[in-house]
RNA sequence: UCCUGAGUAGCUCAGCGGUAGAGCGGGUGGCUGUUAACCACUAGGUCGUAGGUUCGAACCCUACCUCAGGAGCCA
């Protein structure tokens, strides 16, 4: 029936052309169908780019007859030429010849030419790509992801693929997911299970990815991520996943330098590569979308210290629900009056007191900080963590021992320090929120094709 | 996990003690080089689940489930 030999151009490929063309195929998802007196008009989609191709099918052509079963969300197959559009709306148009249906899609096609919410589309999710608002996401999320590693790349950075099950949890980062081949409702013996020891999902990269910098010095680590938090709101989710360079000789003014470039240049990739989409979110999604990255991009990102931010606060007058204390962290309605207000754009914070803080974080002088760091955005709060991290072997050990850590857990990681140590410092960058970030999408869950919350993995 | 709000047709919602409603979407007919077209007709519902109050519950009460917004934790 169908020749599904040859790769055919896209739609986006084909919107792209300069000059009309005799004869073209072309593959895709009806989107909408209206039915005129002498012609039906097809808007056609094939997920390669955000606008469709609109086929004219005459009615005096025999697989005219075919129009009564070809609904919206049918898959079809479209030959004709490609003219100038005679009328409003776009620039070419499909003059059918011959049409094939692939796959029907009766009535009960959920996602009827009509306006959906989210939240109803988040319970179709393998459904949802089809639809104009879900396919710009996931397009923009293959652009930034490849983004990403062109950053670092560039940068001379290597990629190390850091282990997804571990049995070293980041400081206690978060709750972990355990990897058990062990029958439930036995009497847990971690020495019998597959790996002879306690193993789990891991949280985070960052501790072999340490190791791998104090061998090729600049290196990155781009996968998935997990906590079995119960945590219920928009930022969370169970899966994800982290962007988390390691430098090598290097500190947290590094750290701090290389998260800012990282956070810009993947906004610039957002809107150089995505046009259609950025035009897209900023009409139906956010408002201020465009506005907001264009001015990331102009400004220089601001830094402040955690003590003068503690001082920002309480100076500022206002009424916050949670005190601002030296020592305690800061709430999300202090770190959204920071970016929010206070900045009004992207800013660090550093230097944060070291009692708040997990172990590997290197201490400063003054005995009370640690070298760490969180770039907060307008929006969204934290979307990079990073830090300085402890190189003295006493410092660390120390640190370890007043956190009750296990050293012999962790006696690889200490090994760093007693084997040619180094200056090094890293951060992690949640995709998801970056992604979020660009796109003014507002609930992670939409900007991850099939979300894991609490109590949710239906796919 | 806590606080607040919401679950009624495929979707978005109105109805808030007395015979189950609208718009969109679907179907049929009409009109139209259309752009989320338009006009007419039509089909479509254990009112989240389980109890309770009442002559009578979509509506009031209780528990549970799900979703949303906010908080905590964090990326």
């Amino acid at each position: 029936m169908h020749c599904l030999g040859l790769m055919l151009e896209t739609v986006s490929q084909i919107l792209a052309s300069e000059s009309p063309r005799a004869s073209i195929t072309v593959r895709g998802w009806v989107r909408t169908k209206r039915d005129s007196k002498s012609c039906s008009f097809l808007e056609l989609t094939d997920g390669s780019c955000f606008k469709g191709l609109q086929a004219v099918v005459d009615a005096g052509l025999p697989c005219a007859e075919l129009l009564p079963r070809i609904l919206t969300g049918a898959s079809v197959q479209v030959v004709g030429a490609l003219i100038a559009s005679p009328a409003q709306g776009q620039k070419w148009e499909l003059q059918v010849t011959d049409v094939k249906i692939f796959g029907e899609a009766d009535a009960s096609y959920p996602l009827q030419k009509k306006g959906h919410t989210p939240e109803f589309l988040r319970t179709i999710a393998h459904l949802r790509p089809r639809t104009n608002w879900f396919g710009s996401v996931f397009r923009v999320r293959s652009k930034m992801a490849f983004a990403v590693h062109r950053f670092f790349q560039e940068r001379g950075f290597f990629h190390v693929h850091t282990p997804i099950i571990t049995s070293s949890d980041c400081e206690g980062a978060g709750e972990m997911f355990r990897v058990t081949t062990q029958k439930l409702n036995v009497a847990a013996k971690p020495e019998e299970d597959f790996f002879g020891r306690p193993t789990y999902l891991t949280v985070s990269g960052q501790l072999q990815g340490e190791a791998f910098a104090c061998a090729l010095g600049n290196i990155y680590t781009f996968g998935p991520t997990f906590r079995a938090e119960n945590s219920n709101t928009a930022r969370h989710a169970a899966e994800f996943w982290m962007i988390e360079p390691e430098m090598a000789f290097s500190d947290l003014s590094a750290d701090m330098t290389l998260a800012e470039e990282n956070v810009r240049y993947l906004v610039q990739a957002m809107m150089m590569e995505c046009p259609d989409e950025l035009e897209f979110f900023n009409k139906f999604v956010d408002k201020a979308l465009i506005t907001r990255l264009q001015q990331t991009l102009d400004k220089p990102f601001e830094r402040i210290s955690y003590t003068e931010a503690v001082e920002l606060l309480l100076k500022s007058g206002r009424a916050f629900e949670h005190p601002v204390v030296w020592g305690e962290g800061l709430q999300t309605e202090h770190e959204r009056f920071l970016a929010e207000e206070h900045v009004q754009g992207p800013v660090t914070i550093f230097n944060y007191p070291k009692a708040i803080k997990p172990f590997y974080m290197r201490q400063n002088d003054d005995e009370r900080t640690v070298a760490a760091m969180d770039l907060l955005v307008p929006g969204i709060g934290e979307i990079v963590g990073g830090s300085q991290r402890e190189e003295r072997l006493d410092r660390l050990t120390a640190a370890m021992n007043a956190q009750g850590l296990d050293e012999e857990t962790y006696r690889w990681y200490v090994d760093l320090r007693r084997y040619g140590s180094v200056p090094h410092a890293g951060y992690g960058m949640g995709f998801e929120r970056l992604l979020m970030f660009v796109t003014g999408v507002s609930n992670i869950r939409d900007v991850v094709a099939f979300a894991r919350t609490p109590g949710h993995a239906p796919y």
